[in-house]
DNA sequence: TTCTAAAATTACCTTTTGTAAGTAACTATA
DNA sequence: TATAGTTACTTACAAAAGGTAATTTTAGAA
């Protein structure tokens, strides 16, 4: 029990302080994802770092894989229940970026908060 | 307008994503802080490292740096409106932890969900 | 057996972060 | 005036993490 006493911010960014780990997270609440798609929507994210993360994630839990026997093998990732309860860090990311960032205009900011806003984007409040 | 398109997860990240910069915004929810509170705080956080941080967070506008003419100097870091903007996110950090972590226990849990808890403590949601 | 397609790994290089020592500006004390 | 002390950085160098491009693995198909 050595980090009882350890605040929980840095306990949660133990398991999700590297890089690319909050977008391949985001990726999968869209729905289950395969090695590709990470890297077709991650431009700068190459293969070997993916690979590392995935391990890391199904190691602590976040994420499940499963492989099926079609040709050409399909393997497939997706959030854990516990990989879900990172929901609401992902969704005030956005948030926090859209309300403050400069790349974003008043009229991004009403579009994404308008109710339902953010399911109707295949990316989490993504702008078109 | 190169970000217009972009998801705000990743928006987000452009401003978040290196290392030690949860910590340091954590740290300044708590007050005021100068340069060695942050090191003391976070052990493994290097004065060059922070020192960087510190003037990125600045330039990004989450930060205030305030110079008194005491002896010796005293050098104050604040959070901006902007940097005030991200209690959610590192609620949400520490509350997934809390719910998700196996550093916690049932009893910690409950104390950190009760009502004031969070603000009683001195670093956020932290277990004593 | 050879081909195909996706997943994953490897060797090599660059960037980021860590370590330890040093500098700058200023005051207090001798 | 000299020297020691205090805080906030900065620097040179080493280690770790991440990026690139090519290669290998895997498993079914032809």
């Amino acid at each position: 029990m050595e980090n009882e006493n350890k605040c929980p911010v840095d306990t949660a960014l133990k398991y999700l302080g590297k890089k690319w780990i909050f977008q391949i997270i985001r990726d999968l609440f869209l729905g289950g994802k395969k090695f590709t798609d990470f890297l077709i929507s991650n431009p700068n994210l190459s293969s070997k770092v993916l690979s590392e993360r995935l391990k890391e994630l199904k190691i602590n839990g976040l994420i499940d894989k499963t492989v099926s026997n079609t040709f050409p093998v399909l393997i497939e990732y997706k959030l854990t229940p516990k990989g879900k309860g990172l929901n609401k860090v992902i969704y005030e990311l956005a948030s926090f970026a859209m309300k403050n960032c400069p790349e974003y205009t008043e009229q991004n900011r009403k579009r994404f908060f308008e109710k339902g806003e953010l399911k109707k984007n295949l990316r989490i409040g993504s702008i078109n």
